[in-house]
RNA sequence: CGGCCCGUAGCUUAACGGAAGAGCCCCCGGCUGAUAACCGGGAGGUGGCGGUUCGACUCCUCCCGGGCCGACCA
């Protein structure tokens, strides 16, 4: 060897195979299938078998449309929960579900059926609501496959599973055998054109003309006594009066004021006296052409409670409530209250006691417990009818049409009512279940922690629930009628009859069976002849479906363990997923079934504002996913706060595409000077050789690893990603690396400098590689085939164990010497950056240093490595007394640059063979050439 | 309208009530042996008006903007 071969030859320059160019689009599918292929995911539950369990478990998606990007925010996050702590060392199984029954699939069937469904019977519509389903669980499992969520994919919980459906009967057989399921009257939309019950999500708002009218209904008690003698009415408005037949109640709001008008009728010259609120007085007398009137008196809404009013044409005395919903700006602050026939008159109802009536048929006809002259008329055609008996007792004040937008079904277009029908009902009040629920919610730890205040105002708060919908697409309340009677029957016993059979059948039995079929062992044949039995055709509310996945998936069918470690879900489940589950759960079991509770917040658009589903402002998860890849969204998934609304944007992920591409950057120049460290043997390997700089970095990897391992423990990922994105760019990138590259590229490729270096560079590799798995599954486990061998390293990264601090790097004294040595480096860089603005110099190399440092400091200061540390040509430390902070003078360096190496040393030149190296370079030059190959 | 929550540089985020810091982006420059890289430098900020305090991003009132859930539309 001579200097015929130009010295570059003789550097260690980077090489790998490890591609700059990510290419995700391409490599990640590969590497999913290569997963599948190993069956990965067994693999990890074998390796982590017979450790703790830790189990997240999955809120079912609705398996309806492709999945958005809210979905991909819920599953990468449960994602990155359950691979770290499967890598922490947990036994944690992700076992997927969809939620697959419910209104909105059975409506799309409808639609797409059109007219043709009305020959069909429920089994049939069920049987397509079925292909539905399961058509789409296919493609979402596709989709989340693709963003590297890794689970139980093939073998996932579906709502509509028989065995789910069976756990279903378990759950509410015993919520019977509790005693909380109860049947009752409650008002519902109802198209009377189709005869058939309408969710909130049926109804079209259309404006229409409707009768308003003020009526006055004598008050016979409770007047209070400022109003002075004389007959005194409430007045009311109202524009269905068709349900003033069920009027059991008048509500007012005890915060408002009212007044006592007394004034004179302009057609009969008659007095009258009537009270609403005070503020609606004069509009109210301005509609009824009144022009003389008085105010008498005035009084609190809270001044009429208990007062009793007689009913204007129904011979029954009513009281006037409170409600807190009254308010003065329309109608008269007095509200007609009829339970059987709207939402908020039923609450009232419930709060006093009121009956519910509901006098009108499936078909909109009064029926015969309404007055004679109602009886067997439509309810809209009772309007006028019911304005003249009003009128004719006098108690008609006003009338006028108004304008306004009523809920219209979506199926008849036409207008639906209120009407009350039998429902059921689980008593959060029965056996203190609401605040035995309580009690359990406190026993949670909830994440953010305003996620307790949340959903205890919500429990706290809310009605019994009603369980049961007029729908075919679920899973049946299975009650069974005496069509005779009326009786019906539904016991613990029966629905555990039904479970048995659910789980043989699949609730589909009970659509397909008769009446006689279905006949549970404890029915008394008596009670209930054959002849007249008749099946429930209600089916359960899809939050009880979705709220007994405690059962049917952790306690039963899965092995998963009851409780689950973690539910993690958006916010709007405290009232969904997080309450139906932990009230079924403390009904049954008497405690929650999650020991913690994560939610995130909702993915905004850039401005903040809520993301539509569709066009607009929306960023399509499947667009974002194709264009960048999976680690790409994962890693911006990452790097966001969830605990807030997510600001989600296309700008927003191509900045995490930059930052996915300096990590790369960085892994790959580890492995680009790792290519000849064949293997990396901590056990064997002499740490003496070690230098300052690479124990101070494994010192820096130490505290990685503990502030990323907390941050994790903590869920908070953005942390992670935060520390380790700037020790990949500060740490290392910019300062360890940096220096790093003179021993790297110009030692001796197997000496101890070197081969020190590459120690490091390796534990860095392995530990930030393990560390990052649960962000960016693919490029980890692809940057894992590259880590140089070691003993009994596992197939993949995702069967690795989590790094610990290594206690040999600890040393507070050496940290603190390399902190003042980094802002020794600032400075001296200030210095440099100054030379090259001038002109004067551009590589630092081409510099030389004086450093003045104070006197007491010096001592602090490693100057044997300064040169190194700081890249350039020579450094001279002058202690100064006086000074508070080093200073630092550039000047041109004034030694030749090794052609080698290209330092600028004084020892160029000293060689005669080498004329243009300096010493060390020819050092290594005559190592190489001496050596036999 | 009610319950819960949010608002720090263009972006993502720090700061026990004690000097508003980091990274990215951007601009300027260097290197050309991490090159669809790498290194250095610079600019840029507490949504608003008040209050408590020696001192407020932090605590309080109100306002503005936004989100989730609920109620309303008689």
């Amino acid at each position: 060897m001579s200097t015929t071969k130009p010295y570059k030859e003789t550097l260690n320059l980077p090489v790998t195979r490890f591609d700059m160019k990510a290419n995700l689009t391409v490599r990640e599918p590969e590497r999913q299938a290569k997963w599948r292929e190993m069956d990965l995911y067994t693999k990890i539950r074998e390796n982590r078998a017979g450790k703790t369990r830790r189990v997240l478990h999955d809120g079912p998606p609705y398996a309806n449309g492709d999945i958005h990007m809210g979905h991909v925010l819920n599953k990468v996050l449960k994602d990155m929960v359950v691979r770290y702590l499967t890598l922490a060392g947990y036994d944690s199984p992700y076992v997927p579900g969809w939620d697959c029954h419910g209104l909105p699939i059975e409506h799309k069937v409808a639609k797409d059926l059109g007219s043709k469904i009305a020959g069909m019977d429920a089994s049939e519509i069920r049987e397509r609501c079925r292909v539905e389903a399961l058509k789409w669980v296919d493609i979402q499992r596709k989709q989340f496959l693709r963003l590297g969520i890794s689970g139980d994919w093939f073998n996932p919980y579906l709502t509509l599973d028989p065995r789910y459906e069976s756990s279903i009967m378990d759950v509410l057989a015993d919520l019977v055998a509790g005693g909380y399921v109860f049947r009752q009257l409650k008002p519902i939309h109802w198209d009377i054109h189709d005869r058939t019950a309408l969710a909130e999500a049926e109804l079209e708002y259309q404006d229409v003309t409707s009768p308003s009218v003020f009526v006055a209904f004598p008050i016979v008690a409770g007047v209070p006594t400022s109003f002075g003698p004389g007959e005194w009415s409430a007045l009311i408005w109202t524009t269905t009066p068709w349900t003033l037949p069920a009027n059991v109640a008048i509500a007012a709001n005890e915060h408002l004021d009212y007044a006592g008008i007394r004034y004179t009728d302009p057609k009969t010259g008659a007095t009258h006296q009537v009270i609403l609120a005070a503020d609606l007085a004069a509009k109210v007398m301005g509609l009824g052409g009144v022009s003389e009137y008085q105010e008498v008196a005035r009084c609190k809404g809270r001044d009429l409670a208990g007062a009793r009013y007689r009913h204007v044409f129904i011979d029954r005395e009513s009281p006037i409530v409170m409600a807190q919903y009254v308010s003065a700006e329309d109608g008269t602050g007095l509200v007609h209250t009829a339970p059987g026939h709207g939402a908020e008159d039923y609450q009232t109802g419930q709060k006093y006691g009121l009956p519910t009536l509901s006098p009108v048929d499936d078909a909109g006809r009064f029926t015969d417990e309404a007055p004679a002259e109602l009886v067997g008329k439509g309810v809209f055609q009772a309007n006028p009818l019911v304005v003249e008996m009003v009128r004719s007792r006098g108690a008609l004040f006003h009338e006028m049409p108004l304008h306004h937008s009523y809920p219209h079904g979506w199926r008849s277009k036409k207008p639906v009512i209120f009407r009350a029908t039998h429902q059921w009902f689980i008593s959060v009040e029965h056996n203190d279940l609401r605040k035995n629920t309580l009690a359990a919610i406190d026993q949670v730890t909830w994440l953010p922690s305003w996620g307790r205040s949340r959903i205890d105002a919500m429990v706290g708060n809310r009605p019994d629930w009603c369980i049961s919908r007029q729908r075919n697409w679920g899973v049946p309340i299975p009650v069974l009628f005496n069509d005779q009677t009326g009786d019906h029957h539904l016991t613990a016993e029966s629905v555990r009859f039904y479970r048995d059979l659910f789980r043989r059948e699949g609730a589909d039995a009970w659509f397909k069976k008769t009446a006689a079929e279905l006949v549970p062992p404890d029915l008394n044949a008596t009670r209930f002849p054959v002849e007249s039995l008749r099946k429930g055709t209600d089916i359960l509310d899809v939050w009880f479906e979705s709220g007994s996945s405690h059962r049917a998936v952790l306690a039963q069918n899965f092995d998963l363990g009851y409780p689950a470690f973690m539910y993690l879900e958006g916010s709007d489940q405290h009232r969904g997923w997080f309450q139906s589950s932990i009230l079924t759960a403390v009904g049954t079991t008497g405690r929650a079934p999650f020991e913690t509770v994560l939610t995130h917040g909702f993915i905004v658009d850039e401005q903040g504002k809520k993301m539509a589903k569709t066009g607009g402002n929306a960023v399509s998860a499947l667009k974002m996913t194709e264009q960048y890849g999976a680690d790409v969204l994962r890693l911006y998934v990452a790097s966001l706060d969830y605990a807030d609304d997510i600001r989600m944007s296309e700008r927003g992920i191509k900045e995490a595409s930059e930052s996915y591409r300096k990590i790369r950057n960085t892994f790959r120049y580890l492995l680009g000077n790792l290519e000849d460290y064949a293997r990396f043997d901590p056990s064997t390997f002499d740490v003496t050789t070690l230098r300052e700089i690479d124990l101070w970095a494994l010192g820096q990897l130490n505290g990685v690893i503990r502030d990323v391992t907390a941050s994790y423990d903590a869920f908070e990922f953005y942390k992670v990603y935060q520390r380790i994105y700037q020790f990949c760019a500060v740490d290392l990138s910019s300062f360890y690396l940096d220096v790093l590259k003179d021993r790297l590229y110009a030692e001796l490729p197997d000496g101890p400098d070197r081969r020190a270096a590459q120690y490091v560079l390796a534990r860095l590799h392995e530990v930030l590689t393990i560390l990052l798995a649960p962000i960016l599954p693919h490029t980890t486990d692809e940057l894992w085939e590259f880590v140089p061998d070691r003993e009994g390293k596992p197939a993949s990264v995702h069967l690795a164990e989590w790094p610990e601090p290594d206690p040999r790097w600890e040393d507070a004294t050496r940290e603190a010497r390399w902190t003042a040595i980094r802002s020794l480096r600032d400075v001296a860089l200030t210095a440099l950056e100054g030379m090259r603005k001038a002109k004067e110099i551009g590589s630092g190399q081409e510099a030389s240093l004086e450093i003045m440092v104070p006197s007491d400091q010096a001592a602090g200061i490693d100057r044997s490595r300064l040169t190194t540390v700081l890249m350039v040509s020579e450094v001279t430390i002058v202690e100064a007394d006086g000074l508070t902070a080093p200073i630092v003078k550039a000047s041109k360096s004034p030694h030749p640059k090794c052609e080698r190496c290209w330092n600028l040393r004084p020892t160029v030149g000293q060689d005669a063979e080498h004329p243009t190296l300096c010493d060390r370079c020819v050092r290594v030059i005559r190592a190489l050439s001496s050596s036999p190959s």
